[in-house]
DNA sequence: AGGCAGGTGGCCA
DNA sequence: TGGCCACCTGCC
């Protein structure tokens, strides 16, 4: 029987994104849950929600769920999107005005948003991150979804919990493409399961406290942990160091074989404590230069 | 076809 | 601190 989906209702007129800028939200590397139809539709899961998002004239943005679950879509995907937030004048409030490749950036990529995802799955994802691209840590995620997650809604699977993920061997895991990844999320998981409540507690500590705490689990060091507190716990002023922000550090900002603790340190300091937003457009203007 | 890929951890000076 | 290397394996 085919699946009924809610009417079409449309997202906040405050966000006026482009298609590009819809697809850098969503695809961009912050989540790796959401694809692209044929049909132009954008599907997306997070936590128990499924989502259908289309794009459509004036840069308007309307979103549909399955019909049963569509009554507790609407809040959780504003809160997903961050839509209560007036995102343009956090963006506004970046050093922009003394910093031209910035300002460059903003401008390339208006209404660029940090979503805000489920904290335990956004630790899951970039678990899985580590020297791999965004369409194989999509292949991995959806994986672990589809063999250990659960249906909630006809052919679509949500992420497996910390406590679902304590029970698969090591074994299994590794058949999710995981590789040497798979001992880190095994680790992690033996050790949420031991410790009750640690990653809510996480989730609620200042930037330092919880970046510290979460660098004591297996597989997470600094970048790491700052994308799981930047796209998972709205910490905007972490700044990950990945390749491509050291990339951009040296060809854009001259700072040429600066070590990433350096490049941290310069983030922090240069682009002030919305320094992961800043970091987000930098991201993105850098990727698609290619 | 084979090297590389959004890192981490361990080991050595 | 700073540098080097193993760790897995599917994809461009």
């Amino acid at each position: 029987m085919a699946e009924t989906w809610s009417a079409w209702q449309p997202l906040p007129a405050s966000w006026t994104p482009t298609a590009r800028v819809l697809r850098e939200t969503l695809d961009g590397g912050q989540a790796f849950r959401w694809t692209l139809s044929a049909d132009g539709l954008w599907h997306g899961v997070f936590g128990q929600h499924v989502v259908r998002l289309r794009h459509t004239a004036r840069n308007r943005v309307e979103w549909s769920a399955p019909a049963a679950l569509a009554k507790k879509t609407a809040p959780a995907l504003l809160h997903y999107l961050d839509l209560d937030r007036d995102a343009d004048a956090l963006a506004d409030s970046l050093p922009w005005r003394s910093d031209q490749h910035l300002a460059r950036c903003l401008s390339e990529f208006p209404g660029l948003r940090i979503l805000r995802q489920p904290f335990g799955e956004t630790l899951l994802c970039f678990l899985c991150s580590a020297t791999k691209q965004i369409v194989q840590i999509k292949q991995m995620v959806a994986l672990l979804a589809e063999r250990h997650g659960a249906e909630i809604a006809p052919g679509v699977f949500r992420l497996p919990t910390w406590t679902e993920l304590a029970a698969v061997p090591e074994p299994e895991l590794r058949k999710c493409l995981l590789g040497f990844r798979a001992r880190y999320i095994s680790d992690t998981a033996k050790f949420l399961a031991n410790h009750p409540g640690w990653l809510d507690e996480t989730e609620a500590l200042p930037y330092a406290e919880a970046k510290a705490r979460l660098c004591s689990l297996a597989g997470v060091g600094e970048k790491v942990a700052d994308c799981v507190l930047l796209f998972g716990a709205n910490k905007l002023e972490a700044f990950p160091v990945d390749v491509w922000i050291i990339r951009t550090m040296a060809t854009r900002y001259g700072l040429e074989n600066w070590s990433p603790a350096q490049i941290a340190h310069f983030g922090r300091v240069h682009f002030g404590p919305l320094a992961g937003l800043a970091q987000q457009f930098l991201f993105a203007y850098e990727r698609a230069q290619r």
